[in-house]
DNA sequence: GTGGTCTAGACCACC
DNA sequence: GTGGTCTAGACCACG
């Protein structure tokens, strides 16, 4: 079952996403693979405090995404091909590197200043 | 004048906000000072092609959080002191290192992998 | 037995409701008569190709309207009087004209349209 | 401006396709014209006593169906040709033909009887 | 003022 | 129990 521990809401991004961007954090991570049983929509929106909706928003977004495969009445589970995994890994790590990278540049850092707060602010 | 060059509004975050961020990495980055004059309400959303009403509402905050202010006519200007710019900077850099952080952690990426990917994006 | 032969479920309405119609409509007609047996809910429900849960609602809510009683074992049976078969017979017929009264009519159809398309439409 | 006065919404059918449904109808009965203005969601929601989405859910559909004209900030207008206005005006009286025609039938009525009725209801 | 999106809760059919 | 749909209300960007 794919773990949410850890996970907490932050405003600003929408719900949905979050929880979207969580599931495909865990599948780069090799923490949720292929066959993997999703938490259904009422287990997962108890847990994380919101509505049923709105998981089901993030849900149906990635079994658009062919990521998951949902039946009516039936579980839902993760459908994953070592090339998918790939795919979202470029994706999502370009995404975060390249946003971050021009927050710090356009705040006049350089590269070692940068380098210096990661190592601090790294949780081991 | 303080400067929107470089200003692209990318969606998914509200423009307001981006608008509010473009100006406080400014502050932090040191290219915008005390004293500067900022662009008129019309001016500006003409220059990013964005609806006045926008602007307004991030001139707003800002006016809340007490880095601008409006004299003689409908010019604003910068009020800023170094304990004001320290402030958003540590609030801006943790915010960022935090989330980035956070982010590739969850990925599973080693310490030195983020560094090599930075190494690899940074724009020189 | 009651017969379901030419049920065919449309979406839209919930089945519930179509089984229930159907019911009453066969009252109205003659073919369902106090005494008759309704098929179990298993067998209807392989019948119908329908969930067993969708047809005990259908069957809960005509004992809740008096027209059929549960007796020794599973087997439920019509429970009618004349009285009972005048009341639904208005009430179903009532409504049913008055909707395509009302569509076609706002439709802008005279009278004479109507009875024009009706007989073109009737299944003789 | 479209009228929805005489428009009372009845449950067992999903509101939206009411809204939907009352403006084909419109169409077909030629009350609602190309370029003819179509209430804002909030007035239209006031009006009929539900929510906005839901109004916005019908014009939504009624877009896609390339009936309506809707742009962010602006109204939103009807777009109409002869061609399209004859294809709804053919979808919905077949439709609403054939369903009374099946209901009344299954009662057992015959054709003369559905006729005597239809006059005995018609609102002249 | 306008339309678009996000979050919320209830109901339905199905397993 | 499961996922799918409908209705509801608040917020956003825009004219």
């Amino acid at each position: 079952m794919i773990s949410f521990d850890n996970f907490t809401t932050q405003d600003g991004i929408p719900i949905y996403l979050q929880i979207l961007l969580h599931i495909k954090r865990g599948i780069v991570a090799g923490t949720i693979l292929d066959g993997d049983e999703l938490p259904s929509r009422r287990v997962l929106s108890a847990l994380l405090g919101v509505n049923p909706n709105t998981i089901q928003k993030a849900y149906r977004l990635l079994e658009e995404e062919d990521l998951i495969q949902s039946r009516s009445g039936a579980k839902s589970f993760m459908v994953l091909t070592e090339e998918k995994v790939q795919k979202i890994r470029q994706s999502l790590l370009e995404e975060d590197i390249k946003t971050v990278i021009g927050s710090l540049q356009q705040m006049g850092l350089s590269k070692e200043e940068v380098f210096h707060l990661i190592d601090k602010y790294w949780k081991t």
